[in-house]
DNA sequence: TATACTAATTATAACGATTACAAAATAAGA
DNA sequence: TCTTATTTTGTAATCGTTATAATTAGTATA
């Protein structure tokens, strides 16, 4: 599976391009198989071992060549630092407000709102973000314990 | 209207016993009667000519202040900074990727999918957020112009 | 395989939004 | 009016991210 995703990743960068250097080869197959969304420093901490002389900013310019190339998408929140996230099938995400996990769920689009707002506002509407908040349940067993 | 808003808005603060001073009672009344969903920093030209030697501290201390007291929202986007909308009755956000712009616009509320992403990850939910991205006509129009 | 060309990496400095801090000013109740 | 805790101010610091320029290294071609 994740061979899978991998070989056509490189196979999509390669057509428009994009040279496969060790750096990207290794930052793609971290993205793949993490289960974390993880930052820009997750990623560079990760490859520190095998890539001891890598730069914090070859971590940043290949996030970019990636999102650019529809591989990976940037999710931003407002205090942090932004999350990547492999680009496979559709889903949304639902974030822990206690610790911060994010977890995957999948919901068939919401083509209805799109349409709606692009009616009411007159917007050519290209796409949504959605994503939910609320406690996980390790957090919310965690938070009876106390009491 | 705005008078409503103010008023109710300083009364919420008093009762939690934050003072009122002239540059929160301003900043408070800028947000409710703007309609660009200004960042920090448009808040802080648009006092500057009342309150000059106003700090651009004092702008991010009060709403961070304003925003505990659940009277405003922070609207976070990836590469920019936080846009700040004072709450009034639910609605949600269409932006336009080309000149930024942000527009209301109402809808029923996403109250499935909050059901269905608690009953599928166990997590308890609170809330959710949800933007549309595309064109707003202007640009639309410019767009086709330019051919 | 060697060569050449261009893109990618690295190290570091710079940037911009936001926050921390300490001193001075001030809102609001007694 | 007086008192006191809160708020404002000015500035420095922080942190994520990007720009820059020199070095290194993919990859197409011969």
């Amino acid at each position: 599976m994740t061979e899978m995703h991998l070989r056509d990743a490189l196979e999509t960068l390669k057509s428009t391009g994009v040279r496969i250097t060790p750096q990207r080869h290794a930052i793609l197959e971290f993205l793949i198989q993490s289960m974390i969304h993880p930052t820009a420093d997750d990623i560079y901490k990760a490859l520190e071992a095998k890539f001891p002389n890598m730069s914090v900013a070859t971590v940043y310019n290949n996030l970019r060549v990636f999102r650019e190339s529809g591989l990976v998408k940037e999710l931003t929140y407002g205090d942090s630092s932004s999350r990547f996230d492999f680009v496979t099938n559709d889903h949304y995400h639902i974030m822990c407000d206690s610790c911060g996990k994010i977890v995957d769920f999948h919901y068939p689009g919401l083509d209805e709102v799109e349409h709606l707002a692009s009616h009411v506002t007159g917007f050519q509407v290209s796409s949504h973000r959605m994503e939910i908040y609320g406690t996980c349940p390790t957090c919310v067993l965690q938070a009876t314990k106390v009491q």
